[in-house]
RNA sequence: GCUGGCGUAGCUCAAUCGGCAGAGCAGCGGUUUUGUAAACCGCAGGUCGGAGGUUCGAUUCCUCUCGCCAGCUCCA
C-alpha cells in the first residue's frame, strides 16, 4: 500500500496510508481535534471530513469561524431544510439551495406558496432530522447515471441542471437518510453537526432568476453552532427592524411618501429638511474649498440632448416617458452629466483651464419598476451629489486620487470609518478601445495604490462607458452600503465632441470623471437614520437642545435661556406646555433630542440650568456658558465654519 | 413588472363566520402648577384604500384597480 505525506499548516509531515479519511489523519496530527471541526481543506480545496485523502498535502481543519466553514455549515443546513420539505411535502421538487451571507435558502417548485404554518411544520421536521443525526455521504455518478437517477426521482429541475454540466466529468451527490441531492459539497459529516437552526421567511423567486421562467418558492433560514449565536443574530434582525428608516422617518417626522403624491417621491418634512440642509451646506462648503465650481441645471431638457448622450439608447428603461412641448419632445432628466458637458462646451477650453470640476446637487428622475421601490433607499426622484471633472489624460490618476481622499474625508465626517473599495473593469458591452480601457483602469488602480486603499476587483462590472471605483461603507450594524462612485468616461467627451487646446496648440479630447460621494441625498439620509437609529450626532440633530421649564412660573427664564442658545446658533426649542416635567422629558427623549435643559426655581435663582443627555445621563447643574460649550464642543471642527483644505 | 401577504381614526392596533365600527396614544376643552421616560375628567374624530358586482343589507363575499410589505429582477 502506498503512503502519502500529510501535515497541518506549519506542522511537520507524517506518513499515512493513501486513502485514509481526513478525520483519521487529523486525529493523528492534531491532539486533540476540536469537536467543532466539520470539514477540511486539503491543499486549499474544501473536502469532506470523512472523505479519503489520496495525495500529499496540508490539512486545514474548517470550523464555523472561517468563511469557508460557515458556507459548508449553511449549505448542509439548507440540505436539512430541503429534506424536511420533501418529507412534509413529497410533491415539492428540488431546485437550488445555496448558502448566503447570513444563512441559506432553498428554492422549491411547489404547487402553492408556503404559509407560515408550513414553515413551522418544516422547521419542526428539520429539527427532527438534526436529532436523527443522519450521516451525510458522498457518491459520484456519471452524467448519464445522474440524469437517470434524478429522472427516476421526479426531480426535473435537477435533471435540467445536470444536462448543462460538462460531459465526462463525474457528478457528485450527497445523501442523508433517504434524501439525496445533487451537490458539489463538501458537507458536515452528519446532520447532528448543525446545532441551532431557524427558518425565517419564504417568498417567490424565479427559476434561474429570470422572470420568464416559472416562479419557485424560496425559503430562507439561518443556522449557527449555538443557540446563543442564533439568538444574537435574531436580535440583530430585530435591531434592523427597530432602526428601519421608514419607521423612524414617521416617528421622528422626518419625511413621508404619500399615495396621492406618487410612489417613490419624497416629501421632506421640516425636521428632515433641516438635516438635509446641514448636509448640503457642509457639502457645498467643502466642494468650494476643494476646487470645485458649483453649477445648477434644469430638470428637463430636449430629448435630443439625451440622444446625443446615449441615454436614449442605453438607459431608456430607466427614463420617464418624454413629454411633447411645442414641436419637440422634452425629457425629465435621469442624470446631470449632459448639462455639465454643455457648460464645458460653452467656451473654447485651454489646457490651462484643466482640470475643471463642476459640482451640483442635482435632482434626477428615474423610472423604477414599482416592485423595487423602498423608502428613501430606492426612489423615483432623488438628488445626486454629483460632479463631473474634465481633465487631460495625464491628470487622470491625480484627480482620482484627490477624489478618493475627498470621499473618505466626507464620509468620515458623517461617522463612517470603514471603507471597502471595488474596482470594476471592462464589461462585455462597452464602448471605447481596449487601450483606452487599460489606460483608464491603470489610472484608477494607481490612485487606489498611491492612496493605500485596499481594494477588490470586480471584473466586467464597469459601466459601458468606462471603468469605475465604488466605495462601500459599513454602518453601525456592520451592513455595507454603496455610496460613492468614481467613473471614468471616454464616451461622452467623444459623443459631445469635447475639446481643449493643448500646449502644442492642437485640439485634444478631455477625459471625464463622473463622481458622487454620498450617492443620493435621499438614500444617504436613510442610511444615516438607520446608522444612528434616529439619534443624530449634535451637528446633524434637527433640534439640538430643548428647554423644559418645571412649571409656568419658569416660562420667562426658559425663554431667556432659549434665546441665549439661539443667539449662539444652537438649534433650540422650548416646551411651555402645561405638563409635568416627566412627560416633557419623555417626549424629548422620544424625539431623540441630544440635550434637555431643565429649569425650575433652583436654576432660575442661581442663573443656572440642569442638563440631561438623551441617553438618560444627568449632567447636573451648569451655567449657560458651560451648556453652550458642551453643545458646541460636540460639533466637529470641519463642519463648524471654515472648511479644512488639503491638497 | 412578477409571486405571495396586507390596507379599519393623525399614529399603533382591535372587532364584525353579511346586520347602524372600537381602544390606547395624538388633537381639542377643562381641572391640576408640576423636579428628570406617561397627572385626571370630558369632547370630538372613520362613506373600513378606490371603483364596480352579488345581496333586503357589504368594512366583511366576488371582480378590477391603487398603494404598502417580503422576495425575484434591477440599482444611487
Amino acid at each position: 500500500m502506498s503512503t502519502i505525506q500529510l501535515s497541518l499548516p506549519g506542522g511537520s509531515p507524517q506518513s499515512f496510508p493513501k486513502g485514509i479519511s481526513a478525520k483519521e489523519a487529523l486525529e493523528k496530527l492534531a491532539k486533540p481535534v476540536r469537536s467543532d471541526v466539520f470539514a477540511i481543506k486539503v491543499n486549499g480545496i474544501e473536502k469532506d471530513l470523512m472523505g479519503p485523502v489520496d495525495t500529499d498535502g496540508i490539512l486545514e481543519p474548517l470550523t464555523f469561524e472561517t468563511s469557508e466553514g460557515k458556507e459548508v455549515y449553511r449549505h448542509s443546513s439548507t440540505h436539512i431544510m430541503a429534506q424536511a420539505v420533501k418529507e412534509c411535502f413529497p410533491t415539492a421538487q428540488l431546485t437550488i439551495g445555496p448558502a448566503i451571507d447570513e444563512g441559506f435558502f432553498y428554492d422549491f417548485a411547489f404547487e402553492r406558496p408556503f404559509t407560515p404554518e408550513d414553515l413551522e411544520k418544516i422547521e419542526a421536521k428539520a429539527l427532527e432530522i438534526i436529532q436523527r443525526n443522519l450521516s451525510v455521504s458522498r457518491r459520484e455518478l456519471s452524467k448519464e447515471e445522474a440524469i437517470e437517477f434524478f429522472k427516476h426521482r421526479g426531480e426535473s429541475y435537477k435533471v435540467e441542471l445536470i444536462q448543462g454540466f460538462p460531459e465526462g466529468e463525474p457528478i457528485s451527490v450527497y445523501a442523508q437518510g433517504d434524501f439525496v441531492d445533487l451537490c458539489r459539497g463538501p458537507h458536515v459529516p452528519s446532520t447532528g453537526y448543525v446545532k441551532a437552526f431557524k427558518l425565517l421567511n419564504s417568498a417567490g423567486a424565479y427559476w434561474r432568476g429570470d422572470e420568464r421562467n416559472p416562479m419557485l418558492q424560496r425559503i430562507y433560514g439561518t443556522s449557527f453552532p449555538s443557540e446563543k449565536e442564533l439568538n444574537a443574530h435574531l436580535h440583530k434582525l430585530e435591531e434592523i427592524k427597530r432602526r428601519d428608516h421608514r419607521k423612524l422617518g414617521k416617528e421622528l417626522d422626518l419625511f413621508s411618501i404619500q399615495d396621492e403624491t406618487g410612489p417613490g417621491l419624497i416629501l421632506w418634512h421640516p425636521k428632515g429638511s433641516l438635516i438635509r440642509l446641514v448636509i448640503e451646506n457642509f457639502w457645498r462648503e467643502q466642494h468650494v474649498a476643494h476646487g470645485y465650481e458649483l453649477v445648477y441645471s434644469p430638470h428637463v431638457a430636449r430629448l435630443d440632448l439625451w440622444k446625443t448622450s446615449g441615454h436614449v439608447e442605453f438607459y431608456k428603461e430607466n427614463m420617464f416617458t418624454p413629454m411633447p412641448v411645442e414641436a419637440s419632445e422634452y425629457q425629465l432628466k435621469p442624470m446631470n452629466c449632459p448639462f455639465h458637458i454643455m457648460i464645458y462646451k460653452s467656451h473654447l477650453r485651454s489646457y490651462r483651464d484643466l482640470p475643471l470640476r463642476f459640482g451640483e446637487l442635482g435632482t434626477v428622475y428615474r423610472y423604477e419598476r414599482s416592485g423595487v421601490l423602498h423608502g428613501l433607499m430606492r426612489v423615483r426622484g432623488f438628488t445626486q451629489d454629483d460632479a463631473h471633472l474634465f481633465c487631460a489624460p495625464e491628470q487622470l490618476a491625480g484627480e482620482v486620487r484627490k477624489v478618493l481622499k475627498f470621499v473618505t474625508f466626507i464620509l468620515e465626517t458623517f461617522g463612517f470609518t470603514e471603507f471597502h473599495m471595488f474596482l470594476s473593469t471592462r464589461p462585455e458591452k462597452a464602448v471605447g478601445s481596449v487601450e483606452q480601457w487599460d489606460q483608464a483602469t491603470q489610472a484608477l488602480e494607481s490612485a487606489l495604490k498611491e492612496g493605500g486603499y485596499p481594494y477588490q476587483e470586480d471584473p466586467g462590472e464597469g459601466v459601458f462607458y468606462g471603468p469605475k471605483i465604488d466605495v462601500k461603507i459599513k454602518d453601525a450594524l456592520g451592513r455595507s452600503w454603496q455610496c460613492s462612485t468614481v467613473q471614468i468616461d471616454f464616451n461622452n467627451p467623444q459623443r459631445f465632441g469635447l475639446t481643449y487646446i493643448g500646449e502644442d496648440g492642437k485640439t485634444h479630447q478631455p477625459i471625464m470623471i463622473h463622481r458622487a460621494l454620498l450617492g443620493s441625498i435621499e438614500r444617504f439620509f436613510g442610511i444615516l437614520v438607520e446608522n444612528y437609529a434616529g439619534a443624530f450626532p449634535m451637528w446633524l440633530a434637527p433640534v439640538q437642545a430643548k428647554v423644559l421649564p418645571i412649571s409656568d412660573k419658569h416660562h420667562d427664564y426658559a425663554t431667556q435661556i432659549e434665546k441665549s442658545l439661539r443667539q449662539r446658533g444652537i438649534r433650540v426649542e422650548r416646551d411651555l406646555r402645561n405638563e409635568k416635567i416627566g412627560l416633557k422629558i419623555r417626549e424629548a427623549e422620544k424625539a431623540k433630542i441630544p440635550i434637555m435643559v431643565v429649569v425650575g426655581d433652583r436654576e432660575a435663582e442661581t442663573k443656572t440650568v440642569s442638563v440631561r443627555q438623551r441617553n438618560g445621563k444627568n449632567l447636573g447643574t451648569k451655567t449657560v456658558t458651560e451648556l453652550m460649550k458642551l453643545i458646541l464642543d460636540e460639533i466637529p471642527e470641519t463642519v463648524k465654519k471654515e472648511a479644512v483644505f488639503f491638497e
